[in-house]
RNA sequence: CGGGCUGUGGCGCAGCUUGGUUAGCGCGUCGGUCUGGGGGACCGAAGGUCGCGGGUUCGAGUCCCGCCAGCCCGACCA
């Protein structure tokens, strides 16, 4: 393509809405423009760079037993009222009418779409395992679209649904789904870790997410570099941490004066001790009773942890309301001893023979040296506390890293919820309808695109990895301007050389772009840094007369010269694809 | 949902406090001259419902009210 013909162009300075580099840049090179919040055009260099993550995802699919499908955008919101998702998921659904006045959906996921699919075509045990797949836009509406195409309200993503006549199949094809996912991440050149993932109400069942490591990332989870343990801050578990404060002796609780201090750390300020010295009590409401959750002071609950060690029951954190309910329950001023309590849930660093600063279940009041067994009781000893930074890993003991990553992937088991909720049965050997046990595997691809440019770049521009790039090459040509018949004559014959190689490599196979305009040799080397083609070729007046182009690799700076054969038809063409990719000399 | 900030040619901004003729600047775009290996210089030009609506005033980009849009922070860890 030359840059003379292509639609787009690049911008010195980005929106001032954009606040991240994959965000800034992909608008300064001309890959995507905005035109409503969260909402993006893509321009032809970003469309290529869309396809291509597309291609890829697509033919791990294919390879991996998918078969592609497209289900519609609009969806009638009786399909979703079938699961009750029209309501679970509210006001994030782009909702619409039709001239009747019934209501529609734009697709935010297609659970329910696939499944009534599915279950119109009245399969048996013989016709399982399917797993289709489509790549096809979906709809949010977030409550803060931010970051570019990271949180954007529509996006591009690959979704797969499987249905098995039971659990044993659908591993087969979730085992299958994650690596193939891995290859796909491999490809697309990005350091992420598959992480177990909370299981949700769902229960039990297997669920990892993909994560792109970035420090713009949304969610946390943990990254043991030593032996690979990775999970969602949710699901993450950890070594029990031994509690250095262990006592023989553990002297008689004393109330203190804590006027107005109601938070870990202002007590710990007044008291002159640490946030760990403290015990944090946070109140729950379960199942109608008053529960309460018993960590170090600096910790944080891990709600997901405490659902899941109280199911059935449910579990919520006290709100506002509920403060209001209990007049005798003193948000600030709780401690473990709190009568009003039915359950007392602790965690393992709360150990016996450990004393512990604590709220007096007063007003205004705190008190020392309370300790487990003497003082309080406790109901139910679990991992409480979210991990961080430095907690011992459960698998080696080494110390686990809290990372932010960029959720890009995730493959779950669904089980039957939806085959049940909207009767996709199949037929056993005896001719008996079983409900079908289904699977389902996102990637964000719109995602990928930024999450990408977030891992590769510099303060220059993207450096596309070969796969992703919208062109293999950036060919730069700088012909100069000249005076004398003999410098026009070299000119002339430079812009012919350039044309020459653009024509011969392209019918190599190479994809290029040629930046063919009349601009200074500046503005061409800036935006070709910008653009980030992983491999930059500069034909010049002064390296034509020498007989070479020059070759620059955008992603390591490293330069090197190639030699142009005296008729560049002549060149091998093999031989000239192999030294302008690889960077042969 | 709460708080804060912003809205002025395609992009980035100034002007608003203290109302006053023709609304400026940089980048970009178009024409020209020069320049020609890291966003070069100069000359000229086009391009604006100052977010929308109402109000105050002789007069509103500027003050007041309402609305819309966008951005940032927070949204129960006691």
């Amino acid at each position: 393509m030359k840059m003379t013909q292509q639609f787009g162009r690049t911008l010195r300075e980005a929106p001032a809405d954009a606040d991240i580099a994959s965000h800034q840049l992909l608008i300064r090179a001309g890959y995507i423009r905005r035109l409503a919040s969260g909402i993006y055009a893509w321009l032809p260099l970003g469309q290529r760079v869309l396809s291509k993550v597309a291609d890829i995802v697509r033919a791990e699919m294919d390879a991996s037993g998918g078969q592609e499908i497209t289900l519609p955008i609009a969806q009638p919101l009786e399909l979703w009222a079938r699961t009750g998702r029209d309501q679970t998921y509210g006001p994030l659904m782009f909702r619409m009418e039709d001239r009747k006045g019934a209501g529609f959906c734009l697709s935010p996921t297609a659970e329910e779409a696939i499944t009534a699919v599915v279950a119109g075509e009245s399969l048996s045990y013989r016709d399982l395992p399917v797993n289709l797949y489509q790549i096809n836009w979906k709809y949010r509406d977030e409550l803060r679209p931010r970051f570019g195409l990271l949180r954007a309200r529509e996006f591009l993503m690959k979704d797969a649904y499987s249905f098995h006549v039971d659990n044993d199949d659908l591993s087969v094809t979730y085992q299958k789904m994650f690596s193939a996912y891995c290859r796909i991440f491999d490809q697309c050149s990005l350091t992420y870790r598959a992480v177990e993932a909370q299981a949700g109400e769902i229960g039990g069942e297997v669920n990892h997410e993909f994560m792109a490591a970035a420090v713009v990332g949304e969610d946390d989870f943990v990254w043991c570099r030593k032996c690979d343990y990775a999970a969602n801050i949710e699901a993450a578990q950890r070594q029990s941490v031994p509690n250095s404060k262990t006592q023989e002796k553990v002297s008689d609780p004393e109330i203190v004066n804590t006027p107005g201090l109601t938070s870990i750390d202002d007590v710990a300020a007044h008291l002159d001790v640490g946030p760990s010295d403290l015990l944090k009590c946070i109140a729950f409401d379960i199942d109608g009773d008053l529960g309460l959750a018993v960590i170090p002071g600096d910790r944080e609950v891990n709600e997901y942890a405490l659902i899941q060690a109280l199911a059935p029951r449910s579990v919520r954190l006290f709100d506002d309301e509920d403060f209001v309910a209990h007049p005798d329950v003193f948000k600030g001023y709780l401690g473990p001893d709190f009568s009003g309590a039915s359950i007392v849930v602790a965690d393992s660093a709360v150990a016996e023979g450990t004393s512990w600063i604590t709220g007096a279940n007063a007003v205004n009041q705190h008190r020392l040296n309370v300790c487990v067994g003497r003082d309080f009781l406790v109901s139910k000893w679990i991992d409480l506390a979210v991990a961080a930074n430095g907690d011992p890993c459960p698998r080696c003991g080494e110390p686990l890293s809290v990372d932010r990553g960029i959720e890009i992937g995730h493959v779950f088991q669904l089980g039957t919820k939806y085959s049940e909720a909207l009767e996709a049965n199949y037929v056993d050997e005896s001719g008996t309808p079983q409900p079908m046990v289904m699977g389902c595997y996102g990637i964000g691809v719109s995602r990928i695109v930024s999450a990408v440019v977030e891992e590769h770049h510099d303060e220059n521009g993207i450096c596309w990895p070969a796969a992703l790039a919208p062109y293999d090459v950036h060919l730069v040509v700088l012909p100069g301007r000249a005076k004398t018949p003999e410098q026009i004559a070299l000119s002339e014959e430079v812009e012919r050389a350039g044309e020459e190689l653009y024509r011969v490599m392209t019918e190599a196979g190479i994809s290029v772009l040629f930046d063919d305009r009349d601009v200074s040799p500046g503005v061409k080397f800036a935006d070709a840094d910008l653009l980030g083609m992983p491999v930059r070729l500069t034909l010049g007046a002064k390296g034509f007369a020498r007989g070479v182009v020059e070759r620059l690799d955008r992603a390591t700076g490293e330069e090197r010269e190639l030699a142009l054969a005296d008729d560049i038809l002549s060149v091998a063409l093999t031989e000239l694809r192999l030294a302008i990719l690889a960077g042969a000399a």
